[in-house]
DNA sequence: ACATAATTTTAGATTAAACTAAAAATTATA
DNA sequence: TATAATTTTTAGTTTAATCTAAAATTATGT
């Protein structure tokens, strides 16, 4: 039941995940050895062995597909990945960009117990640093929603993940206002007026942002 | 340099270490079998490996013995599995018994940067949950001396790490009284008339215990 | 529609880490 | 000190995961 899968299988289950998420529910072997750095051969071989385990399904030229069994136990690595993520981050202090090799190590501890002690010392997190939503104890994982804070309604909150605007007195600006990605957002405000938003950055105090800054400024949305 | 080593070698490794502060500085082929669970025939192929890369030293039917570069990377996996072993304990309230195998696994995470923080975070601890010392980050260990309450002196700090009676009246009353294998202990208060000692469990007000107790209470001394 | 390009699969080899069985060396014992 | 018992080493296999090279299949462009 528990089939104790290497290391390297899970990091192909992972692929899949990831590549269907992509690309779509089928995936090909050059796309999955691009991801896990290795030959198309190797893959072939994995894809066989992880197909008689019935983790995913696959016909002959036409690419693999997770079955319930192998998506399970991807959701299963991808909510790993992300809890340690979130730990990194709020208890070590890691940066946002700093994470993520140290995550695809720490992935790969096996103890269910730890992991549900870990979402309780973290508050039960819903997304991890870079605003990607993190599955719970049965696999189920809300997606998460893109948009502006020009147009997110009065209340959202989420998780700044892109500038749509490279001009760098823009990006100056919102460093100097203390946003970054990662940064956590929430509306408290909205002027109909002028169009412009009061936001709350990482817990401080809200402050104003004009409408054009706020068009360019793309969060991960968390529902709460 | 850093030579890359698998989770195979590290354990190999991890064990003649072990295996020698117990049986003294060289390691027969048979004990190591024993260690790692397999059979004295791959534990010869891996004396190889490690000899070749000069982490340690053999000669023909007269055991292993580590070299400074070998015992310097063992030490370094104590190091971080001791670290996890006070992460699980003091952050994520596992029980002093529950958390080795986690912690055998945590142990080949590679990532000093991590470790560095994670040392930080708890505060640099000098001592596991079980009272075993944790070597600093260039392998340097002070040795546990284990001694019962009654003899130690005032002021003495230290880690229960065995009853040396298994009477069950005592270990109820310890129980009682809020002493687990584990428990910190500090020496408050010594009364010469009767020999009774006032000690301080985990933090909480000093309380009176009588000789007998406290001979047959032993503890790794930490020093400070 | 067919030649060429790209992708996928097969076949055969390699490496790390294990195993079993048996030979060799060492240590213990009578 | 010869022989038995134990320990260690060697030799030969096995399995997971990889590789290269070549064959088979599918896709593309004119």
């Amino acid at each position: 039941m528990d089939s104790e899968l290497s290391f390297t299988e899970e990091n192909y289950l992972k692929a899949v995940y990831h590549l269907s998420r992509e690309i779509g529910e089928s995936v090909s072997t050059n796309a999955i050895a691009e991801s896990v750095s290795t030959s198309p051969a190797s893959v072939n071989d994995m894809i066989k062995r992880l197909s008689s385990k019935n983790l995913l399904s696959h016909q002959k030229y036409k690419g693999a597909k997770l079955l319930p069994k192998g998506e399970k136990i991807a959701l299963g690595i991808v909510r790993k990945h992300r809890l340690w993520e979130v730990f990194l981050v709020e208890k070590l202090n890691f940066k946002w960009d700093e994470v993520h090799e140290i995550a695809e190590q720490l992935e790969h501890i096996n103890s269910p117990l730890l992991i549900s002690r870990l979402d309780e010392f973290l508050g039960n997190p819903t997304v991890d640093p870079h605003g990607d939503p993190i599955p719970d104890e049965n696999g189920r994982i809300k997606e998460t929603v893109k948009a502006s804070v020009a147009e997110v309604q009065l209340g959202a909150k989420g998780v700044v993940v892109a500038v749509s605007n490279d001009d760098s007195a823009l990006l100056k600006y919102l460093d100097k206002i203390g946003i970054q990605l990662g940064a956590k957002i929430m509306v408290t405000d909205k002027v109909e007026f002028d169009g412009s938003v009061a936001i709350r950055i990482n817990e401080s105090s809200p402050q104003f942002i004009s409408k054009p800054i706020a068009e360019n400024l793309l969060i991960k949305l968390i529902e709460t």
